[in-house]
DNA sequence: CCAGCACTTTAGAACAATTCTAAGATGTTG
DNA sequence: CAACATCTTAGAATTGTTCTAAAGTGCTGG
């Protein structure tokens, strides 16, 4: 459903390059190197602290404010959204589709819901002057007591 | 549904201090003035910055610092929970049953969406070793185009 | 091929929300 | 009322994030 067919294939440059330039954004070292961190065969939930650490592991030297940037410009460019369950950090998800999410409260880790087959029913029409941008469902859960 | 008769009516000094008391919070000046404000007539949506200048307003003067604390408190004892819909600040809610939101983007408002005609079908069960704390809805709203 | 300009990166300062510290104030109890 | 535990609070500290402005890099027109 969703039309990005690179996004199943280890991210490689070129497909970077292509997407980055389709954004309107430059191909730079730093913007590829997180890139491929995000862009693999897996949808991914990121913070900027998890991201830039990842990045330094790898070898990839670049700033915090480097990944703050290019993770604001990915969601501008519809590439990321931005998952919001905890008041302290934002989570960045390569997932830009329709879906939900568990969120381990002790661990601080988030999981798809796909949206598929989660219907909700009953709510009320959105006020007047308003409309719907999104309805999120967070299944917060605890480990068992 | 909820327990507690005496929300509906104009929160009093003798309820509150009754209230605090079980919660096993002594009723100070500071508590009983942000009660007070909090658990009037009708449910509300509160940050501590948005509590703290009301209480100013209507010359309780106290801290910020107490504001925080006292949210946790109340929080803690039950008269209150947090809803998370913005990464800059925390929103408390006196209403503790089961709702939902409307969250204002623009505004940075919340609206409750009453828990009772919702149903959400397809969510696939807890992952083994946890259990569901809360399950919540947002609905984000913004200016209609 | 560049030169040159726009776009990027980044160190470090700044900010905003929240928490912490530790010292003085206040509620409660005998 | 004394005495102690509990509370409050000013101000410092912390954390996540954004801003600033200066140095670096990608791209294009000639
Ligand atoms: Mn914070
Ligand atoms: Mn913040
Ligand atoms: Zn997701
Ligand atoms: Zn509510």
């Amino acid at each position: 459903m969703r039309s990005t067919g690179s996004r199943t294939a280890s991210a490689n440059k070129v497909d970077l390059t292509a997407r980055l330039r389709a954004a309107g954004l430059r191909p730079t070292r730093q913007r590829i190197a997180l890139g491929k961190l995000l862009f693999g065969p897996h949808d991914r939930h990121v913070t900027a602290e998890s991201l830039h650490q990842e990045a330094v592991k790898v070898g990839a030297h670049l700033s915090l404010a480097t990944v703050y940037n290019t993770l604001h410009q990915f969601t501008g460019a519809g590439l990321l959204r931005q998952v919001i369950v905890d008041g302290d950090k934002t989570y960045f998800d390569t997932n830009t589709g329709d879906h939900h999410h568990f969120y381990y409260e002790d661990e601080g880790l988030l999981a798809d819901i796909p949206g598929d087959h989660v219907t909700i029913d009953g709510l009320p029409r959105p006020p007047s002057g308003t409309e719907i941008e999104r309805v999120e469902v967070v299944v917060r859960l605890k480990a068992r007591g």
